[in-house]
DNA sequence: AGAAAGAGTCTACGCTGTAGCCATGACTTC
DNA sequence: GAAGTCATGGCTACAGCGTAGACTCTTTCT
């Protein structure tokens, strides 16, 4: 499987010719199935995708619930897949299964009281900063190279950066930053009104 | 220019010969200034940055005003080098101008009653949105291919998502996706009232 | 004067994506 | 059974890639 391949040694040591080699088959038996590696790292993508398992969603549940759960299984399924994440991020994705999603997420938002152009707009901000998250945190966590080097605590350069960093570990923003943009979609004028499910406390 | 190369020519056409061809020179020149392919798009993102032109920013204003300002130029400068956006988006970024600008924002909201961890939380944040948002408005835009073929409003398979899709352009909801995650940050509990004011210190 | 450093060039190696053509076996239609 | 079609995979070949290593030429420092 191309995704396991590219888990494995990474998106640059990915070739046709070692994912035949992986598959004891020739390298050129896969431009049976795909037309060339663009279109099978669309399947990549797609592979990504049906690991969500949308259907077990909260579909009936409030649309909060289900843009929070979604997009929570969509940021774990990157980081699963941390050489995968910028395959994942540079297509559109547009398989049936993704636009089949995303057709029942606008019409439960619909129902609940949004323009078809508001709801959209909305799940594409959470899709962006769940993409743009788990990919910095990818490239965060696989950009081994050179280190941070993070001046010591009695250090003279250790600045406000530095404190901020220990403070807050790499990843434990996402949570906070989905329930602050959703806060900030659901209540737009400041006004507190129906639905506001109760946000877990930070720290 | 590197950029200027990948600008015309896209990332996946762009080749250190090519880059030595654009100047005039062996391609292995270009290997005095930078170790590798890598150093020289580190140094593009570097480049990207230093377009954002941070001395600008309203930095004796609220900090408020501060991270929607840099947040709006870092998209601008990102979706101006759209065959970059990629580039960008897939390394740390870790030159001295980009820390000092870190360390100063930080220190902007640690005055404004912010822990440190927290306003670091909320950089984050933004920023992930902001490049997750330019990169896949990139990414739309450049991948010309099978364009989407969205139904005709008559059509029997139009749909919710195609009537979002009319009623909302492809890049108009990152203001207010960055208002929102904002009004969510600095009005966490929810409650209406003077907003923006920072947290209670936590824990 | 010589030494050292910097800049650019040339060659070569192992790797890449993939076009084109051929071999094989299974299945369909007479 | 015979003949044709089709899916699958193998092999070869080509143009291009990143870059290691050794070389030359120019400028600057002592």
């Amino acid at each position: 499987m191309a995704l396991a391949l590219v888990d494995e040694i990474g998106r640059d040591a990915f070739s046709m010719r070692k994912l035949g080699a992986e598959l004891g088959v020739d390298p050129m038996a896969v431009y049976r199935y795909f037309d060339d590696q663009e279109a099978l790292f669309d399947g990549i993508a797609e592979a990504i995708f049906a690991e969500l398992d949308v259907d077990t969603l909260p579909w009936d549940g409030p649309w909060r619930d289900l843009v929070e759960q979604y997009s929570v299984r969509l940021r774990d399924a990157l980081l699963a897949h941390p050489h995968a994440v910028a395959i994942f991020a540079t297509r559109p994705l547009r398989s049936p299964a993704a636009i089949a999603t995303g057709v029942r997420t606008v019409e439960l938002m619909t129902g609940a009281g949004f323009a078809a152009g508001d709801a959209l707009r909305i799940l594409r901000c959470l899709r962006e900063f769940t993409v743009g998250h788990a990919l910095g945190l990818a490239v965060l966590r696989l950009g081994g190279r050179r280190r941070s080097r993070k001046p010591a605590p009695d250090a003279p350069e250790y600045n406000l950066l530095a404190r901020g960093a220990d403070e807050a570990d790499d990843g434990d923003h996402f949570a906070p930053g989905l329930a602050a943009m959703l806060d900030g979609f659901a209540d737009p004028a400041g006004r507190s009104g129906d639905a506001r499910a109760p946000r877990p406390p930070r720290t």
